[in-house]
DNA sequence: TTGCTTATTGGTCGCACACTCAATAGCATC
DNA sequence: GATGCTATTGAGTGTGCGACCAATAAGCAA
């Protein structure tokens, strides 16, 4: 049951077709898994035949790599800004706190759990996971730093401190598979928690209010 | 290069056999990881045909499933036993800390992470998963509790204190595909002064002298 | 309109996987 | 030593995977 009977092939400059690739295999990483990133796959998902996908990959997991790349920095991008926009630091991560421990990011639990495991067996993935790691922690690290700068926080090592909230907000995520419902309230604030300890903060100072 | 030219068949009880399929399995999934447990994997590692596995194993699913709970079962019987040895609970305490980040716990950090993923896809070992999360979470609130009767821990909660520790622990497992070793130890020691501070505890009274 | 570059196709290969089942042979029992 | 039960084998099925490559046609430039 493929879309069209018969096919009319569609040309396109070898840039787009890339980008196309790349976000499909970044919709089927977030959605189904990495391991669901075939040929046969994507290729369906944008009507072509698979041996496009591998003209464009031809070792299957380098577009695996991107694709989680792909997904890991939009994320961030919604979750920390690069540029950040006005406000307070306490509020950067509030806001940071109900996103990454609320329903809306049971998705990217799931892929990182996904992408750290599948690291162990392909490396061109583990150098890609490694890469975001520190990209999330310089980001966050930055907010951390930010707020001190603004007398709002207080820590001695905002890279640590930053390092110590992701570790929990992993912890968390391992179970995005397993039922992240089961988890009593006063689990799921255990990041923001830590955070509000780690930063001198008084308890529920990163609580966002309804 | 099977290791015998001719094979003699060695005949086994049913119990027998099947407890060493699930051994061998057990020892894969911590070794190579949940998915290379197959037919042909496992036969060969005990020297019988691929045939005689689906024979116990109709589905391998169930066999997956098994290999991590006997392998998990196992981990945690050296991790609190059952029957708790002479000691006080803050050493028992101390011990497990020990252990979970050390270098010892890395492959059990990898199954669990493995476990946690593969879950995605597979009900029965979810399900299984589901089951040792709810031991390790009794065991380790057994300890807690016993620490507070004995006066030595305070806490409101011992069962949720543990899971806390346990998402810590799960956050820390995490990265046990890209690089453990990158962590300072004042990551790694996260855990047990998450714990620490749970429990009413000064700094370090969970770190084990050297 | 024609020609040419190259993006895209279609077909194929080899491999690994789970699962099935009739035939075989180990071994306990007599 | 013969017999019967059944644990074990061997052979085969079908599926999905990545990878490869010659043939084809889209669409730009002349």
């Amino acid at each position: 049951m493929t879309s069209s009977v018969q096919r009319k092939r569609i040309r396109k400059s070898p840039d787009d077709r890339r980008a196309e690739i790349v976000e499909a295999a970044a919709t089927v990483a977030l959605t189904e898994g990495l391991e669901c990133i075939t040929l046969r796959r994507i290729a369906e998902q944008l009507d072509v035949r698979p041996g496009l996908i591998s003209h464009y990959f031809p070792a299957v997991e380098d577009l695996v790599a991107e694709a989680f790349g792909s997904a890991a920095t939009a994320e961030l991008e919604t979750l920390l800004p690069a540029d950040p926009p006005d406000g307070s630091a306490l509020n950067h991560l509030a806001r940071f706190f109900a996103r990454t421990t609320g329903p809306a990011y049971d998705d990217m639990s799931r892929l990182w759990l996904n992408a750290r495991h599948l690291s162990r067996y392909r490396p061109v993935l583990r150098e890609r996971v490694l890469g975001q790691e520190s990209l999330w922690r310089g980001r966050l690290g930055g907010v951390v730093q930010a707020g001190v700068d603004q007398g709002e926080f207080r820590t001695e090592d905002a890279e640590l401190t930053a390092v110590r909230i992701l570790v929990v907000i992993d912890g968390l995520a391992s179970h995005a598979n397993t039922g992240l419902g089961n988890h009593p309230s006063a689990v799921i604030r255990l990041a923001a928690a830590t955070a509000e300890r780690e930063l001198g903060l008084t308890d529920g100072a990163l609580a966002l209010p309804e």
